[in-house]
DNA sequence: ATATCATATCGAAAAACTTCGATTTGAGGT
DNA sequence: ACCTCAAATCGAAGTTTTTCGATATGATAT
């Protein structure tokens, strides 16, 4: 029961921090490697890194080796996947709009 | 430009909390007061309100007063100004999609 | 093979989040 | 006025997240 929420959790989590939007809005213009992206933050090349990972993990953003650099860019597929589960998340299904308890 | 991404970090928190989903889950089925939700849950009462008050702040849950009893239900509205931030995030402008920097 | 460079990982410190029990607040009921 | 009960707030403890500097990994170039 709880590890169906954790996937939700790894998804959202992508978009609670406020580097990783800053990344996010980055990646909405085109596809940019690390180096890039490293320009526009305030924060070293390891935590850069930790966040890339949390936004990999949550499927919201892909990523692959070219040389030795490491491109990013906006999965359209994790972005999808993301919008269902909010769909699942708000659409409410009134079972028991009667049942008020007090 | 950090209290820009401030805005969907509070709306987004909501979704990274097994607690807060089980919560939402809840409400899907119509609107419940506290003692309702707190029966379901595994924390204290002063751990729920915590969780009710960042439900609320990020808009995705609205609350009522009746007696001396708070009503929580899912807001529309909210949900609405979720999915569109999530739209908006992951919408891709490709300005730059021929500027490779490496 | 050695050196170089980009990125990932590690370990520890700092910051933020979550939890609890206790207290406060505020609405009703007596 | 006083008591009772539901929910909010407070302060402290526990947990998780984020950060950094240092080191490891892995690919390329010399």
């Amino acid at each position: 029961m709880n590890t169906e929420y954790q996937d939700q959790v790894t998804v959202f989590k992508a978009f609670c921090d406020e580097n990783r939007l800053q990344i996010l809005e980055m990646l909405r213009s085109g596809e940019k490697c690390a180096c890039k992206l490293q320009e526009n933050l305030d924060i070293g090349q390891s935590s850069l890194s930790y966040h890339m990972k949390i936004l990999c993990d949550s499927g919201v953003v892909a990523s692959w080796q070219v040389g030795k650099w490491t491109h990013y860019k906006i999965s359209e597929q994790g972005c999808e996947r993301a919008k269902q589960m909010l769909e699942a998340i708000s659409t409410t299904n009134q079972t028991d709009e009667d049942t008020n308890c007090c």
